[in-house]
Parts: C-alpha cells; sequence; structure tokens
DNA sequence: AGCATTATGCGC
DNA sequence: CGCATAATGCTT
C-alpha cells in the first residue's frame, strides 16, 4: 500500500470550481488504506456535507496548510465499481496522453445531472385551489411578487412545468426552493427515458455463418470462456461478413449475461448499419452519437448503468457508456484516424478500448480490410491474436484494377484530367445504365483566390492559412471563422483578376458535363455536405439511380454498398502521397484498396481506373493487386527505418505563444529538457504558424519506448508549470496522425 | 453543486 | 430601513 498521510481528492460534484484536487487527511485508522482510484467519503463545504470523492493521488507531501485540512470519513462501499473505472481510465488518459484530470474526467464522464433535471422537473401545488389562492393575497400583500406570479399560475393549473416558471415567470429556484419549504408546492421530477432512434423494423435472426466466420466466433468466445482475455485483429477483405460476426459474437456475449461497445467510425455510423443492429437485438440496443442531446446522451448512460441496453453502437466517445458487466469491445474499421481524438485528451480508440478491456475483462475485437500498421505490427509480435477472413460471401469477384500512368497521358497529348481510358469506360458506363465513381484523393476542399497578374494570395489576417471562397463573394478563414467580402481588385497590385481557383471535385463536375453532354452528376465533398443529414440524402440519391456519376472526396469510398457501380475511377492518386507525413504511404494505400472495393458489389463484374503520377509507388501496386501482405512488409521496413510508430513512438510537444519571440524563446527552453536518449527535430514554426492569432512551435521527439516519451512529457509539464505562464501553453500529442 | 456572503433594488 | 432578489465567492 502507499505511503503517505494525504490524499488528493477530487470530489464528486460535476462543476468546473470544483472539478480541481483537494487535499485531506487520512486518518489514523485508513492509515496504508487509501489509494489512487479509490472512491472515500469526505466533509465538504461550509456545511460538511458528506460526499464521495475520487482519490488521485496518496503523497507526504502537505500542499494545504495542514491545520485546515480535513480528514477524510470512510472508504465507501463498493456501491458502483462502474465510477471507479472511470477514473482509472482518466488516470491512465491523463498519464498516457499529457492532459490535465480535468480534462481526462471530463471526457471519461459523459454527462453530468443537472442535464436532466432542467429538462424533467415539474412544479406541484400541495393545496387546494382555495387555500392556494388566500396565500397567494398574502403575498400580494407583502409585496412578494415573484411568489405572487407562481401562486397565481398555480391557481389555474395544479402542475406546471419548471422551466415555464424559471424562464417566463422568471421566478428564481430560490423563490420556489423557500415555497416548497413552506408546503405550498413540491418539486417533482419524473424521470422517463429518451430514446433517440426510433425504428420500427421486424426482428431478423442471425444468418448461418460461413466456416471462417464460425472458426473466429469460437476461438473468441472458447477463450472468453477459459478466462482468456486477449485482443484480437479480424483481418477481413470487404465484403467477407466481419459484420456477421460481430453481431453473432455479441449474441452470444449477451447470453452469457454481458453487455457490448461497438465502435464505428462517424462518418460510418449510417442508418443501413444501425438497421442490422436493430433487427438483431431490437431496443436493447441505442446509440452513442455527437448529434445527441446531453439529455439524450445522459440517459443512454442511465440505461444501460441500469442494465436496459445490452449494446451501445457510437464512434470514440461510446467506450466512456458505463456498463456494468462489459464483454466485448468491437472497433470496426480499426485503421481509422477519426479513432484519435483532436482534442485535450488527444486519445486514441484503439490503445484506450484495450485499457478499458483490461480493467472490465472484456475481449477486444477489432476489425479491418486494410488494418492499420500499428495493428497488424502488434498482430505479428503476438501482442494480437490475428484472425482472417479470406472469402467475398458475395460470390462477387474482385475488381479487375488498371494503373494508368499520367504522365505518359501528358506525353501523348492528352491534357484532360480523364485519361483515354476512363474517358471511354464512363461513357460505356453511362450508355449501359451502370454507375460511375470518381474519387479525388484529396484532403484540402474550398479553392484559394489569388490575383492572376500577380500572384497574391488572399490571407487570413490571424491565421497563416489562405482564405477559402465560399458562396460568390464570401471569404472564410476555415480555422478561425473570420470573414470578408472579395475585393474587385487585387489588395497588392490592383489588378481586376483576382479569381478563386475551383474545388477539386468542382472542377470535374464541370469537366464532365462538358465531356459527356445529359450526363446526370451527383457531387459530394465539403461544400455540399454542409447540412446535417446531405451526407446520406446524396447517397440514397445516388444509390436509386437518380445520377450516373458520384464525384467525390475521401467520404464517398467508406461505407454504402452501390450494386449498379461498375467502374470507379480515382484521378489522381499520388495527392494523398505527397503530404509531407510519415503515413501518407499508409493512407494512400487504405484509400485506394477501400475505393477499389467499391467497384462490383453487386452482380455485374467491376472496373477500377487508377490514374497516378508514380505507378511504381509499392502504396498504389500493393493497392490495386489488393495485397495487404506485400504492403505492409515494405511499409514497415520504411518505418523502423525512420524510427517512425509503430516501430518506435513519437511525441509532438506544440507550444503556442501570443507573443511570436516569446514562444520561440519558450519553445527553445523546452527542447533543451529533452534528454539524450530521445531523439529531437526541431523546435520549429508549426506547418500553420499562426492560428487566431496564436504562434505555433512544434517539437518532436523520437524513442523506442513510450515511457521515454511520458517521461520527457513529465519534465517539460514540471517545467511549464514552475514558470506560471498565462500567454504561453504547450500541448502534447503522442504517436500523432497529422502532422503540426 | 450547495451554501454563504455581499451587493443591489425598491416600497415605505 | 426592511425585505427580497441578484451577483459573487468559497469549499481542502
Amino acid at each position: 500500500m502507499t505511503e503517505g498521510r494525504y490524499a488528493n481528492i477530487i470530489v464528486d460534484i460535476s462543476h468546473e470550481k470544483v472539478d480541481r484536487p483537494f487535499q485531506y487527511k487520512i486518518p489514523e485508522k485508513l492509515l496504508g488504506k487509501i489509494s489512487a482510484g479509490m472512491c472515500v467519503l469526505i466533509p465538504f463545504g461550509k456545511g460538511n456535507h458528506l460526499r464521495s470523492g475520487y482519490v488521485i493521488e496518496v503523497t507526504e507531501r502537505a500542499e494545504f496548510p495542514e491545520e485546515k485540512q480535513k480528514e477524510i470519513v470512510e472508504i465507501a462501499a463498493q456501491g458502483i465499481p462502474v465510477e471507479r473505472d472511470a477514473i482509472l481510465l482518466a488516470a491512465w488518459m491523463k498519464k498516457t496522453y499529457g492532459s490535465t484530470m480535468i480534462a481526462a474526467l471530463k471526457t471519461v464522464l459523459p454527462v453530468k445531472r443537472s442535464v436532466k433535471h432542467k429538462e424533467k422537473r415539474k412544479l406541484r401545488r400541495l393545496l387546494t385551489a382555495e387555500e392556494t389562492r388566500s396565500v397567494l393575497g398574502e403575498c400580494k400583500r407583502k409585496h412578494q411578487n415573484a411568489r405572487a406570479r407562481v401562486l397565481e399560475e398555480l391557481c389555474r393549473e395544479p402542475v406546471l412545468p419548471y422551466e415555464l416558471v424559471t424562464g417566463k415567470l422568471n421566478v428564481s429556484p430560490a423563490t420556489l426552493k423557500s415555497l416548497q419549504e413552506q408546503g405550498v408546492l413540491a418539486i417533482e421530477s419524473e424521470s422517463f427515458y429518451r430514446n433517440p432512434v426510433k425504428i420500427e423494423t421486424d426482428m431478423e435472426a442471425g444468418k448461418r455463418l460461413s466456416g471462417e466466420q464460425a472458426v473466429i466466433c469460437d476461438k473468441v468466445l472458447s477463450d472468453f470462456d477459459k478466462g482468456t482475455r486477449k485482443t484480437y485483429l479480424i483481418h477481413g477483405i470487404t465484403g467477407s461478413g466481419k459484420t456477421e460476426v460481430y453481431l453473432s459474437l455479441i449474441d452470444r456475449m449477451i447470453k452469457r449475461g454481458k453487455q457490448c461497445i461497438v465502435l464505428i467510425p462517424e462518418i460510418a455510423l449510417t442508418y443501413q448499419t444501425l438497421l442490422r443492429f436493430y433487427k438483431r437485438f431490437g431496443d436493447r440496443v441505442s446509440v452513442m452519437n455527437s448529434t445527441l442531446s446531453p439529455g439524450e446522451k445522459f440517459d443512454q448512460c442511465e440505461r444501460a448503468k441500469k442494465g436496459e441496453l445490452d449494446v451501445i453502437i457510437g464512434p470514440r466517445s461510446a467506450l466512456f457508456v458505463p456498463f456494468p458487466n462489459l464483454g466485448l469491445i468491437v472497433m470496426d474499421e480499426e485503421h481509422e484516424s477519426s479513432y484519435k481524438s483532436e482534442t485535450m485528451p488527444r486519445y486514441h480508440a484503439r490503445e484506450t478500448a484495450e485499457y478499458l478491456a483490461g480493467i472490465k475483462k472484456a475481449s477486444l475485437v477489432l476489425g479491418s480490410a486494410t488494418p492499420s500498421m500499428e495493428a497488424y505490427y502488434r498482430a505479428k509480435q503476438g501482442k494480437y491474436e490475428l484472425l482472417t477472413l479470406t472469402r467475398r460471401l458475395t460470390g462477387g469477384e474482385l475488381a479487375h484494377v488498371s494503373i494508368i500512368d499520367l504522365r505518359e497521358e501528358l506525353r501523348s497529348g492528352n491534357r484532360s484530367i480523364f485519361s483515354k481510358k476512363l474517358q471511354e469506360l464512363i461513357a460505356d458506363r453511362k450508355t449501359k445504365g451502370e454507375q460511375t465513381m470518381l474519387f479525388l484523393n484529396r484532403r484540402g476542399y474550398a479553392g484559394f483566390v489569388s490575383c492572376r497578374s500577380c500572384g497574391y494570395v488572399m490571407k487570413c489576417p490571424h491565421c497563416d492559412v489562405s482564405l477559402s471562397q465560399h458562396l460568390e463573394n464570401k471569404m472564410v478563414c476555415h480555422y478561425c471563422g473570420y470573414e470578408i467580402l472579395k475585393p474587385d481588385k487585387c489588395p497588392s497590385c490592383s489588378s481586376p483578376y483576382l479569381l478563386g481557383f475551383k474545388a477539386g471535385t468542382e472542377q470535374i463536375e464541370q469537366q464532365l458535363y462538358k465531356n459527356f453532354p445529359g450526363i446526370r452528376v451527383l457531387r459530394m465533398d465539403a461544400d455540399t455536405t454542409r447540412t446535417r443529414d446531405s451526407y446520406e440524402k446524396i447517397l440514397t440519391a445516388f444509390s436509386s439511380g437518380e445520377a450516373d456519376v458520384l464525384v467525390g472526396t475521401q467520404m464517398i469510398v467508406k461505407g454504402h454498398d452501390f450494386h449498379n457501380v461498375t467502374l470507379v475511377g480515382v484521378l489522381a492518386a499520388d495527392l494523398s502521397l505527397n503530404d509531407s507525413n510519415y503515413r501518407s504511404g499508409e493512407r494512400t494505400f487504405q484509400l485506394l484498396a477501400q475505393a477499389a472495393g467499391r467497384a462490383g458489389r453487386g452482380k455485374k463484374p467491376g472496373e477500377v481506373v487508377i490514374q497516378t503520377y508514380r505507378p511504381e509507388h509499392y502504396s498504389i501496386l500493393r493497392a490495386a493487386s489488393q495485397d495487404y501482405e506485400s504492403f505492409y512488409e515494405e511499409e514497415i521496413l520504411y518505418r523502423k527505418l525512420g524510427n517512425y510508430p509503430p516501430a518506435a513512438h513519437m511525441m509532438a510537444v506544440m507550444i503556442s505563444s501570443l507573443d511570436e519571440k516569446r514562444g520561440e524563446t519558450l519553445a527553445a527552453r523546452v527542447a533543451k529538457l529533452v534528454g539524450k536518449d530521445v531523439r529531437i527535430i526541431g523546435p520549429s514554426k508549426a506547418s500553420i504558424g499562426k492560428i487566431n492569432d496564436i504562434y505555433r512551435y512544434v517539437i518532436y521527439c523520437k524513442a523506442f519506448n513510450y515511457g521515454q516519451l511520458t517521461l520527457v512529457k513529465d519534465k517539460i509539464e514540471a517545467y511549464v508549470q514552475s514558470l506560471a505562464l498565462k500567454q504561453e501553453s504547450v500541448q502534447f500529442d503522442f504517436d500523432p496522425i497529422d502532422s503540426y
């Protein structure tokens, strides 16, 4: 047990003002019995009300005048172990990803109670109408106007919604409370649960599993029954029936009295996917989703706690739904980058799920057609168990893939964005009434505006990025939201030729209309998916044959199966190879492999055309041949050579400052703290050197052991805290996905 | 979050 | 002034 006479405790009150450690004395009888993660009862506040709190640290140092410290009353009975797990998880996140305890706790404990109360409270009159009226008269005499307003309403209606009284009648909670104490009215909270999804559908029994599928299910379950807990990686090509494996596993876990979490990349959480789960498990399934209101989120957690749910399905935050008896976590499309959080605890859902599975004694199943380098590397090391699905259930054959060298195309005089072959095939599909998907492998969206005369580019005055042209004459900064109208003349040389470069997909759309008169085109990119359900709308429209061609960025390669699509064109496959990022090869491979998987999902055979300037690059070649194993072998060599994850670990240290000079010196000082066993790159200006008038610097650290990096992080954190900075801040990102 | 202290508003 | 309500502050 931990030594130390003081305990730093986070009080179990979900409010920012008290969301920090308070130090309590550990009484004689509890010495040595208190450790981090424990739930204890403590007196808190003026009235010394007993509350529960979570010990985050036990220490020998009195960080607060000892004579003012109160004592811990007792160790709380193991009432709700779920909460303890959440604290453990938060502590682990803080340690692993470098965030504040407050931020970690906030992500882990999903929603606070207050939301529920506000929305459901009601006021009920306890007296008869006549009695109420007499009290009303009394109040009027005393000029207690607020009270009078409430009572007047209560004479008419015995029950009033709480919000009406506090809102429209503008009566403070304090007044209501005193009325309650007088016995005039009662504040009631009626609890009911909101179900965010209303799907009416018939239940459906599970399909019979194929041999391969059954082997996987049996393996995971027999391990589970033996008490073995592992992480499994299912590598299954598109159409090999991974989802059916998940469904069957979940089904059998439920029969063992266990609950399951299904993680899905946010963008893939379509109606179709949901429907499949609903058909199988009915209202024992629910969703967790960023579009849910806080109240709805809270309800999901309550239902989970009370055992009213067996399965929750959602993006990475679904991990934090407090199931009392979690048995299985499924993580579909494990390689997706959206599993990494981009805000304060920059956690990765895969690692977090692994840790969570550990404390909950649950199994973890990862699945992907193109596993991440991280997962496959660990599988090769024997840390994960690799399971494969090699056969397509639909019987559909793999599409025929051709690689077109755009340099040669240019040499032979074709300057169009479509190669000759692609043009022929699009025309062919159009006459046959089959559909085509055109995919632009590019991340950026709306075009920038520049002067055709002097080359001046319109830039944001607060950020180091160019402004994007939106509807006609509006120019918007995507980073800080700055907006201006497009000037008539170039601010630099006064030339009138200040023009916008069109977004790539828009240009393609225009070209299609020109080359194929009468063709029907749907476009999907950041511009056309502004509103909430436009994404689904476009896909549905395309699916029902309202267009011949669907043009889009990343988004169109995920999810939906279109049975009538027999041609997929990748217009410039190497665009994503040019990111100065060690993951660009992996990302390119995944995108191309997935794009290729979109063709020929129905009965008709599919064809894929990949246009590229680098036809010899292994990411493109291996994606074309759908050869994951070879891709992995080549990519891992490169990662080992450069000491990149997963062969080693990386930590990005981001230093931001309101003042350019001060930021620079702070970055230099921080860099000096890094020991010699850790390789360091930088400090240097971030690739976007300024966002929202805040200057940004970055340092990259590389080491073989994760622990070496957390040590550096702790050192930097301590140093920065000692400086008590106000205008500067330092943040960390472990094994980053994006470059800074 | 509670609970208390302080500041403000208003009828007399 | 006296009462009631609004704003601010503190909790180890």
